[in-house]
DNA sequence: CTCATCCTTGACAAGGATGTCAAGTTTGAC
DNA sequence: GTCAAACTTGACATCCTTGTCAAGGATGAG
């Protein structure tokens, strides 16, 4: 078995997508996208050089599709509305699969200190990104908006969401974080008021 | 140089957290702690087993300082200005020293999957009696409660410091989590409303 | 059909990390 | 002063991970 590749390059990205959520980035080794892959060792490395590059290749996967989803979340109802749709999306995200895996940009956030520039920089591209289809949904949505700056606020509802991840590793579940989230709408948008 | 105790044990333990702060429990290796302590790896096994159990010293003092802290700075002012101090305090925790060293409780929440029950138990017991002293806080406050109830709003106030510590990590500095927090407050209590 | 190219595989070298231990030294109790 | 107890030190065994590579096999262009 050689001379042309053996296995579907979309499958194995796939799988190690998987591999890094569940681990992160640093603690995944190659070893385990081996095993998981079904693929050798040192035939990852022969196609992608090492594992940074597996991830990146993954982690752009993820993010796309990802902000992607945010931004139809982001898209139906009033202002309260929408950040309920994204924060049910996010949760969902994160609470799933089991034991659940938990935000895999937070946690490779989290690593910033020991990761490269390319890595740190696609954790700001997503949280920049994100921040910027936050804003343009509030400042569009056709009524409930708050006083309050739209940017700024985007940047608040950022900060919450990575607030959510942290608490889900801490152990708060599904439900409790659904709780949070609307706590935080009601208390931004405040139709209670 | 033997027969007793040649380290301050006191002084062990603080360096250790210094460590632990800037790498990780799990990054930090045994050999960092020795050669940041000047104690060596054989006396430090000797004397607390393992890495986890000078972790967990470390943690525990953070912990008890670090509750003390924020309990103080919630007991002053109105509802706004009792969080806006924590907040501050908080920030000033986490993008002190430089490189900032970040939040410690976070990062080590992110390591759940991989870290002891000791160890989650911290951080659980962290964030519930931070949690706590939040909701007495709101709740006892002279002026300026928001409408919500007051534990739930403990439990979105304790999730936004989280995401705080995550975007020390993505990279933001002190000025833009200030006012992050800022806006937070605001939004909450709103006095612009 | 031939052969250069590309892929796979298993092995190897090197560099940490953990945890254990025997040997040596100092202390303090008696 | 003696001696058991306690601490320090350096070394050792083990395991894991990374990255590289030579050897071998399959493919497809010409």
């Amino acid at each position: 078995m050689a001379g042309v590749r053996q296995f579907d390059e979309q499958e194995v990205i796939a799988v190690a997508l998987e591999v890094f959520w569940r681990k992160g980035l640093h603690d995944a080794t190659m070893q385990d996208l081996a095993a998981a892959t079904g693929v050798q060792r040192g035939s990852l490395y022969h196609a992608y050089g090492d594992k940074e590059a597996i991830f990146l290749r993954a982690f752009d996967g993820y993010a796309g599709k990802f902000l992607e989803t945010a931004a139809s979340a982001l898209a139906q109802g009033d202002a309260a509305a929408r950040l309920q749709n994204f924060f049910e999306l996010i949760i969902v995200n994160m609470t799933d699969g089991s034991p659940p895996r938990g935000c895999l940009t937070t946690r490779t956030a989290l690593d910033a200190a020991i990761s490269s520039t390319a890595v740190r920089q696609r954790v700001q591209g997503v949280l920049g990104r994100l921040e910027q289809l936050i804003g343009k949904a509030i400042r569009s949505a056709p009524k409930g908006r708050p006083a309050i700056d739209a940017n700024r606020l985007a940047r608040v509802v950022v900060t919450f969401t990575r607030g959510l991840a942290v608490m889900e590793r801490a152990g708060y579940g599904r439900k409790q974080l659904k709780e949070a989230a609307a706590t935080f709408v009601a208390a931004l948008i405040g139709d209670a008021r």
